[in-house]
DNA sequence: AAGCGATTGTGCACGCATTCACATGCATGG
DNA sequence: CCATGCATGTGAATGCGTGCACAATCGCTT
């Protein structure tokens, strides 16, 4: 897989047929595919064989021609006159996003970082948590769903033995940085940051943020707005 | 992402005096006021009393360009040559962004939904958790950071009572949509979904949403991707 | 009083994402 | 074996967000 290592790489990856790297799908479209994969699965359940992108899309609460266009990155073809058959979306979808599953990590077990790494949906997705690190000694050794809490200071080690490549931050805002610096010296090199600070990573560490405060703030100005514009209602 | 913005009443407002409603902010430009928030209330604490959009932008970790286009939307005149005024910064991006207190109910008392209600940022955003309901009568009465726990079949009396006007959804998948319905039945129009599930609501009710699963597994596409190009490296 | 350095405010161009619209092409029925 | 209907795949138009580049403008110094 891939010898040549030149700048021509970059270029050669366009439309490589099989060489091994490929598709450069879009961000957009990435985000909606765990979307069509759970309408997917939920039809499968159902025995159907084949959808339309019409039918997946009303499952997914999109556009048919998203639905379409973001298949088409995947690289599975639909039939024309009839749609798309169910189980081979399911595996090609579920080949392009991680295929296998991907141990991850969470630094902070703190409320959040106790409930995430209960939380269900995470090792149903294929992620399951296989470490857990706090600062705090008095919480290391607890164990938390399964997993022995550890300190941080042996996070390259057990990131090592567990073979995390997924770093989720779960610490108070002021700790964020440092335990970014540290998920990226264990060799980390995917996190997805839940503290409320903006922190910086080099170029080649990806860095996802869910900022649960800013939602809410977002929420609160659409909400204001409306109740300026409207006089009152209560229901 | 998330958030299906209609804009017919939003061109009609376009450049309102101040007939009281008024401000079409772009969502972007939202979803980065709270960031700059964080870093003037940091600079604030220093004593600071003036930043120019290229220091305020590498605190937020944006261009520079882009804080001052935001800035021009919140109304706010900075001086030429100068910078902006750090206070009125925080006071009139406070202003904009629901500038009071706006109480939250949270259904669904799981391990989400209680990490939710305890999560500081909330309160120190201005949105206290002021209700908790659950389907799960066992859950009814317990005391979870303060706030007991009621049925789910109370929360409008709830609601009511707490005056709760953002709800944020916590429950399993297959009960996502009969809580947004609940929620929107006992009058709210904002609301924060967390369950990995398509709902959908009336135009006029704003639902955004957060997918944990989903966050992971666009890392995880990205990091396979680098695994596939480069051989291999245990740091 | 006037120039100078600094910083704002914004016109413009570029790129990504969304959506429409339609020709292409497959499967089924007569 | 051909016609017909239906759903795909995609070209093209539109809109939003980003970032550059620069003129306008302010405070400060001389």
């Amino acid at each position: 897989m891939t010898t040549d290592r030149t700048d021509a790489a970059a270029v050669a990856e366009a439309t490589t047929p099989e060489s091994g790297i490929a598709d450069p799908i879009p961000e957009a479209t990435l985000a909606r595919l765990p979307i069509y994969m759970r309408g997917l699965l939920e039809v499968a359940g159902d025995g159907v064989t084949t959808v339309s992108s019409r039918r997946l899309a009303d499952l997914s609460g999109v556009n048919a021609a998203k639905v379409r266009k973001d298949l088409s990155y995947v690289g599975t073809r639909g039939t024309r006159g009839v749609g798309y058959e169910v189980d081979r979306l399911i595996r090609e979808i579920g080949m392009v996003l991680s295929g296998e599953v991907t141990p991850v990590v969470i630094i902070g077990v703190g409320n959040l970082g106790r409930a995430l790494s209960r939380y269900d949906g995470f090792v149903a997705g294929g992620f399951p948590v296989l470490a857990l690190v706090d600062a705090d000694s008095s919480m290391v050794g607890r164990r938390i769903a399964g997993v022995i809490v550890s300190h941080v200071d042996d996070l390259g080690k057990v990131v090592a033995e567990t073979g995390c490549l997924l770093g989720i931050v779960a610490t108070p805002a002021h700790a964020a940085q440092v335990a970014v610096d540290g998920l990226i010296a264990a060799g980390i090199r995917s996190i997805l940051n839940f503290a409320p600070a903006v922190v910086s990573v080099p170029a080649e560490v990806e860095l996802r943020k869910v900022d649960l405060a800013t939602e809410l703030q977002i929420l609160g100005y659409h909400e204001h707005r409306r109740e300026a514009a409207n006089p009152q209602q209560v229901a």
